[in-house]
Parts: structure tokens; C-alpha cells; sequence
DNA sequence: TTGTAGGCGTTATCAG
DNA sequence: CTGATAACGCCTACAA
């Protein structure tokens, strides 16, 4: 496996030429560009990436820390982050986390001595330590769909949305419009619901009181839909329309209904959030997150920090917007 | 930033103790050991993982070659991985691949002088320069689900997959079996189909002649599964039965059908191919595709061809089994 | 068991 | 513009 200076040697140069060649210095002579060039490419060498992230410290490369809870929404969500890394020679590492401690030594991990020059952190609240840490020894990252003002963040902004959804419901003729919430991070079941606020201010302005339970914080995914909805439809006035905090607790909410008899949209309308695509053939009537265009938001300005570590943080909101499809309609006559 | 040079005059040892501490080697005496660890602690010192690689040559990092068409089981194959990955100190480097030209770049950077280990390559077929210079310089790769004997492969048996399904239509009374099948490669359309052969030896083995037009190639996803399963409506005898190659085009199939008023399974029957669990709720009945233990058992080979680069490459099939769901049905009589 | 010295392949700095 | 040369931080002999 040749080496920088192999390629010198070949050239007839010194090995800073060939390393300014490498790395596109114009101080380089465009003849000698040239025979350095014909030497790589008759010694097929090519620079070691460990050597060059050792010797530059920097690794050209982005960390990817990810809740293995996430659902379909990732794979938008990495679209964008490769999106927004064309055209750079930045790499992604992805490193998942299961469970609470994996977070905390993620964290850890990623920002003292990483092998990252950034990170991308998803739908996962910093800890107190870790931000901390962070500015004691500047490191850079941003925040995807979790606001932290000390910190790079990508978000939507949930009341908003909340509030859309329920309002929506409202206009409709509903009243009983109960809440499917779910923690703002998958890790801490003391979090607050990312739909919670949205959910009571839309209907405070409607003048509508909460009913008893009718605001319920449920597990991400289809189960924690479904049991919620159970809990829902045993109170003694069921809701007439349910939010959802994700399209797959919205599944989750539709598939508990149907198995009760309970049509969509005749007996219960149901929003969603996320718009995952995979609810389109449902007709889900959802929120429309804009996750690829969160991903590609966050990872340029990522790149951003990670040029000039010494830019102030910003919080970045992207806008959503209801996407009416067919899970929702009139309260029916004699439940509304 | 504190250097193992710091951990050792904190310490008062020399810097091979440390390094022989770093590395967990049992030729330190404990008290020295417990000298060590404290002036670490001390000092908060973490080894640098980009020297790291560098000294040992090795990254500690696995790669991943992933085509964007990707759906969603890419999830479920990453918790694959990650499960696999656990206890290890590796790392997953995502690289992704939306067009052929990225693959080229792609197989090119992981071979030579990789950022990474080992490579794991889903779902398309490595070219031929790839597998030349892989044997002329061996570097571990791992592919999953596509199969290549010079390579270590980790695949399901897509014939003996799609026969099952095939059958299974047979069994209820269908004569008239399409197939919406899927390219092997994704950046290749002369590619063969992965269900094809399947297929043929289904009919073949019941004595069902193949009629013109049944046998169809898609684009992935549901956009692909709608467009084949119009131009199947189209025949002069259309199919009474599905076979898709992905349950992305199951449910466009089902997307379609619908769309004409033809009721599943009353109308047309759909085998899809995956259990992508999304569609779950649409009670698909489908090919159970091992994804998570795909994922598993390939990063395993991976870290094993890592440690053990001689090991001659073996295929390493899963078993698949039929899901029976609600989406077939006999033929109705006036159709079939 | 321990410390010391050399090497890994780049990049960055500095004279020329 | 170019070529030496000194880091970079760790690992791995090797010698003690």
C-alpha cells in the first residue's frame, strides 16, 4: 500500500507537494500538479483516511445519534441528511440508542474526544451534563425536533400543529376531541407531551373545557395508539375525533376502533402526525412534518458549526401544515 | 485536551502502562492499574479515536452500502445490526447510494484504503471490479440479500420464497397468478427479477401454463406495484391473483385494485413480500422475510471476517415462511 | 511486570 | 512555489 512518500518518490517531488496536490493547494505549480497526479494514478494510491483524520484532527465525519425507538420517519429524515452531504466529503456514523444509559453514553462518547467532527441528536432532550459539558468544551451539535436555545436546534413548532389539528376537529363540529400525546423524549416518561399545550390552547380558544382523560400520554408505535384508544372508548363519554401524536400511534388509534366497530370516519375521526407515508393508503388525515427537509436543514447547519464553531446557535422552525385526507368528518348525530 | 503522555506523569508511570491499561492487557499490576484509572479519571482523559486508528490501523468502524430506494425494512435491519454490534466497540458508517454512479464511487472508496473495516452491502449486486479487487486485495464484505459465492453472503432463498406464495394461490383455486416482481439490483433494470424463477417453477410444478403478460417487472414501492397492476387489469384475462416481489408494491396493488372497484380478497387476491409491518394493518398476507436476523447474522460473519480475513466466504441462508393474513381468497366464480 | 524508543501517514510550519 | 522537518497521539516491540 503506498504511501505519501512513495508518491513522491515517484514524482520526483517533495512530500508536501504531493500533499498540497492532495488537498488542492494552489500553491502547486500546475507541472509538477501534473506529475504528482500521473504518480497516483500509476501507484493507485490513495490517502489514508485514519492518517488524514489524525494528522488535520478532523474526521470528515457527521454522528448520528438515533433513538432505535424511531419510526419509518428516519428514513425521510436520512434522505435529507444525505442530501444536505453531496457535494462535501462528509461521512455519517450512525449510533442508536436503546435505552437511557445508551443515551448518556452516547452523549458521552460524542462530545469529548469524538470521532466526529458534529453530531446530529434526535428526538432526544440533552441532558443537563451534556449541555453542560458542551460549554465547557464546545463541540458541535444540533438538536432535530427538540428545541434546546443553548444549542443548535431544527424543529417544528409542535403547539402550532397541535392546536391545528385540534382546531380542525373543532370546526367539524366535534367537542369530544380527545389527545393521544406522547413524551417529548422517548427516554424520560416524566417528559412533558409534545402535543399537550397545542392541544388545551385550541381548545381553551374554542371554548371548550377538557373532559377527564381526555388528554393521554400513550407509548410511541401502534401498541401505545391501540391501548390508548381502549382507554378512551371506556370513559363514559368516549371522544368523538382523537390527535394522535405520530402517524403510528394514529394506526394504532384506527386499527383499536375497528376492531371495537367503530367505523372511521363515521364514529371517531382521527389526525395524525408526521405524514410517514406508509399511513397514505389509509387516508390517514395527518400533520405534514417536513422530516426530509428538518434532516437537511440540520445537517447544513451542522456543517455550518462545525466551520465556524464560534457562530451563537440558533433554533431553526420549519413549518407543517394539515394535510386533509379521510379520517375525519362530522361528529356523528347521536354520539357527538 | 490531556494525551496519554498527561495519564502518565499524572500517574507517575510510563505511557506503555497506560496504553497496556487503555487496552484491558492483563501485564499490569492491579495497583498500578488503579493508579492509572485514577490519574484518568483525574484528568478526564479519553483516547483519541482518530489516533487510535491510526496506530493500530484499524477504525473500529463497519460500513454500511445502502441504496436509497431502501423501504422500510431498513429499519428493522439496522436494529439488526445494531443488535450484533452491541458489546463490540465498532461503530456503523452509513454510506448511502441513490444512483449507479454513487455505487461505483461507493465500492471504490470501501475497498481501498477504507474509512472502515469491513463493509456490509445491501441489497445490490457488487460489479465486477468490485469482486476483482476485492480478491486481489481482500478487504471483509458482507452482502445481504443477494447472493455472490466469491463473497460472504447472507440472503433468503427468493425462489423457493416465491414458489411458496405462487403455491399458496394455487392451493386456493387460482389459476390466473401474476407476478409483480422487482429487479435483484436496483441500479441495474436488466437485472433479473428475485421472484421470477420462483414463480415459473410454481406454475410449472402444477401443471399451470404461464399466460402472456403475467410475469411483470416494477419499479419498487407502491408507485411501482399501482402502474403493474393497471397494465395486469388491462389483459384481455386479467390475473385473479398477486404475487408481489415487495409489500411496497403489494400495496400498490392494493392501492390500484381498489381504485377499480375490485374488492381484496373478493376480487384479487395479494401475497406480498416482507412483512414490512406497516402493513400489518392492511392484513396483508405476505412472505415473513427475517429482516432483524439478516442484519444480525451478516454484521456477525462481518466482525468475524474482520477478525479472521483467511476464513473462506460462505452463504448463509434464512429461512422464510408464508404469512397468512386476510388479503387471498378463493377465486370468485364468475372471474376465475 | 514496566519504561523507553520507534513508527504509523498526514498535515502544517518554516526556511529557501 | 517547493522541500525538509517537526508534530500529531497512540501502539508495539524491545530492553530492563
Amino acid at each position: 500500500m503506498p504511501t505519501i512518500a512513495d508518491v513522491a518518490r515517484e514524482a520526483g517531488v517533495g512530500i508536501g507537494t504531493v500533499s498540497r496536490v492532495l488537498n488542492n493547494s494552489p500553491l502547486v505549480s500546475e507541472q509538477l500538479r501534473q506529475r504528482v497526479l500521473a504518480a497516483i494514478a500509476r501507484l493507485e494510491y490513495r490517502p489514508s483516511s485514519a492518517a488524514r483524520a489524525f494528522g488535520r484532527r478532523r474526521t470528515q465525519t457527521l454522528e448520528l445519534l438515533v433513538p432505535l425507538f424511531i419510526g419509518s420517519l428516519f428514513l425521510e429524515l436520512l434522505r435529507g441528511i444525505e442530501d444536505a452531504l453531496v457535494g462535501t466529503d462528509y461521512t455519517l456514523l450512525a449510533r442508536t440508542m436503546k435505552r437511557a444509559e445508551d443515551r448518556e453514553r452516547a452523549f458521552d462518547a460524542c462530545c469529548s474526544r469524538s470521532r466526529a467532527d458534529g453530531a446530529l441528536v434526535l428526538w432526544t432532550v440533552p441532558t443537563r451534563q451534556f449541555v453542560e459539558r458542551l460549554a465547557a468544551d464546545p463541540f458541535p451539535v444540533v438538536l432535530l425536533n427538540v428545541v434546546d436555545p443553548r444549542l443548535w436546534s431544527v424543529a417544528v413548532d409542535h403547539t402550532a400543529a397541535a392546536s391545528r389539528a385540534v382546531e380542525y376537529c373543532l370546526g367539524l363540529g366535534h367537542r369530544r376531541v380527545a389527545l393521544v400525546d406522547r413524551h417529548l423524549d422517548v427516554f424520560d416518561s416524566t417528559s412533558p407531551g409534545i402535543c399537550g399545550r397545542g392541544f388545551r390552547e385550541a381548545l381553551a380558544g374554542a371554548g371548550v373545557s377538557l373532559a377527564d382523560g381526555y388528554q393521554r400520554m400513550a407509548e410511541p408505535g401502534q401498541a401505545g395508539g391501540a391501548r390508548a384508544l381502549d382507554a378512551l372508548l371506556s370513559l363514559p363519554e368516549p371522544p368523538t375525533a382523537v390527535v394522535a401524536a405520530s402517524d403510528e400511534q394514529a394506526v394504532g388509534v384506527f386499527l383499536a376502533a375497528r376492531e371495537r366497530g367503530w367505523q372511521v370516519p363515521r364514529d371517531l375521526s382521527i389526525v395524525g402526525y408526521s405524514d410517514s407515508q406508509y399511513t397514505q393508503y389509509l387516508g390517514l388525515t395527518t400533520i405534514d412534518v417536513p422530516v426530509h427537509e428538518i434532516g437537511r436543514a440540520a445537517t447544513r447547519a451542522l456543517l455550518g458549526a462545525v466551520a465556524d464553531p464560534s457562530a451563537a446557535p440558533r433554533t431553526i422552525y420549519r413549518p407543517t401544515q394539515l394535510l386533509v385526507r379521510h379520517t375525519c368528518g362530522p361528529p356523528r348525530a347521536g354520539r357527538g
